[in-house]
DNA sequence: CGAAGAGGTTGGGCCCCACGT
DNA sequence: ACGTGGGGCCCAACCTCTTCG
């Protein structure tokens, strides 16, 4: 049997069932096959990529080029070509050609890498080991707002949340320093930060926010961008400060977490951070420890006027664990408007055959109206009704809810970051900023 | 029966790469 | 040499379904 046909039988049976422990059962059965867990592990691991997607799958290219033989060899072909070249996409057409629709769906899924199985990496690692997928987990907030209950009778910690690009600090054994984002892919080069922080107590790792250093005050919107420009750019990056918010020792979060207290972990970051006195190594300043819920609003309020993010809760007394949790809430306020619904396009995947996205018109400062596309916060119904009646929200008012404004380096006008569909408002017939 | 966990959609904006002019 | 479009990754928000407690 071909390594594509067992692939094909197993992706029959784990997508046969929605049950997550079936699914795992099923998982459990391959474990020993190699095959099928080396197609997984192409599949999962979010260091492998390909240069593929919907748009160079579908582009017609006429290369001659070489066959793979089977899919082993295609897909290591792709860990290797990358980069999305005509004679790429032609290897892998070449490849499907003298396939059946179905298993060619399977390898453009497998080489798209947006193949789901209704399990992924968690379940994964799961049954096969903690290791078989490279995972990188840090600590993620949840809403305040849908949380406030939480916090009342708790000893909590606000500090400033602050709109840069997150970044874990983490020794190796050598004692050199790498920072890595969120998703696990490592900050290279960053010359001035890995010279301060040798002041460090490498046994820690440490969790913060980079932000572009700026002498003068400068629109919080305006600064995020620069900070993307420059941690998501090759070469030598400098400028970035790193404003650290907690610690744990390397040893706990190789364990998952750490049973250390939060407010004992900012206690340790701050005498750390206050003996070392370094230009780019900043700690995130405590603005209330307390029980006092009305310090919630009032400083996020405060914080939110002066143009910033918003402002992060932690429970005193709680661990720092490696996923979404209740123990760190964030708090930000969103805006509503009121926009016209231009135009609508299906969407992919689950939502194949159901709405995917509007276009909608909204209006600026500049009294100017721009557009942009909402995608998030239809229910499956809504996609639905929508998608076989387009007319019932094409050229209609939606509510919608949205962070800021936003603008992007060529100037071209004004967009929406996060935009959300709030409720349709057929007793609207205006666009509206509120 | 509600909370938690896991999975899968969707957005703007930036950089890098490949390709066409 | 330069502009453009696609993919990947930074920021996310939010919905659906299953399982846990």
């Amino acid at each position: 049997m071909s390594t594509l046909d067992d692939f094909e039988v197993f992706y029959q049976k784990i997508t046969g069932t929605t049950s997550r422990l079936e699914k795992e059962a099923i998982l459990k059965s391959y474990q020993n096959n190699e095959t099928v867990k080396e197609v997984l592990q192409f599949l999962f691991d979010p260091f492998v990529v390909t240069g593929i997607s919907k748009r160079k799958l579908a582009k017609k290219v006429s290369l001659i080029c070489e066959k793979c033989a089977d899919l082993h060899e295609l897909l290591n072909y792709f860990r290797t070509h990358n980069t999305g070249r005509d004679e790429d996409i032609a290897v892998l057409q070449q490849f499907t050609a003298d396939l059946n629709e179905t298993q060619t769906e399977l390898v453009n899924g497998l080489i798209k890498k947006d193949l789901t199985l209704g399990a992924n990496e968690k379940t994964l690692n799961k049954v096969f080991g903690a290791n078989f997928i490279p995972a990188f987990n840090v600590m993620l907030a949840e809403k305040y707002m849908e949380n406030t209950a939480f916090v009342v009778g708790k000893r909590f910690i606000i500090t400033e949340k602050f709109d840069g690009v997150r970044c874990m600090l983490i020794f190796n054994e050598a004692g050199e320093p790498t920072f890595f984002s969120r998703a696990g892919k490592s900050f290279d080069d960053m010359v001035e930060l890995s010279e301060e922080v040798r002041q460090l107590n490498p046994q820690m790792v440490y969790d913060g926010e980079l932000l572009l250093g700026v002498d003068k005050p400068i629109d919080s919107a305006d600064l995020y961008r620069m900070t993307v420009k420059v941690t998501n750019s090759d070469g030598i990056k400098k400028g970035l400060v790193y404003n650290v918010f907690d610690c744990l020792p390397k040893a706990d979060l190789l364990n998952g977490g750490s049973a250390i207290p939060c407010e004992k972990r900012k206690t340790m970051l701050s005498a750390e951070l206050r003996k070392v006195q370094l230009p780019h190594l900043k700690e995130v300043p405590i603005l209330y420890v307390g029980e006092d819920t009305d310090k919630i609003d009032t400083l996020c309020d405060e914080y939110t006027n002066m143009g910033r993010e918003g402002i992060m809760v932690n429970i005193a007394d709680a661990p720092y664990e490696c996923k979404r949790t209740k123990n760190l809430l964030k708090v930000k306020r969103f805006n509503a408007a009121d926009v016209l619904v231009l135009d609508w396009e299906e969407g992919s995947g689950a939502n194949q055959g159901k709405l995917g996205a509007v276009t909608v018109e909204f209006i600026a400062p500049d009294q100017k109206r721009y557009t942009c596309k909402v995608g998030s916060g239809f229910e499956k119904e809504e996609r639905e009704e929508f998608f076989a009646h387009p007319e019932k929200i094409v050229g209609h008012i939606i509510e919608i809810g949205y962070f800021e404004l936003s603008q992007n380096q060529n100037d071209d006008g004004y967009s929406l970051r996060f935009p959300t569909f709030k409720c349709l408002r057929d007793d609207k017939n205006e666009i509206s900023m509120h």
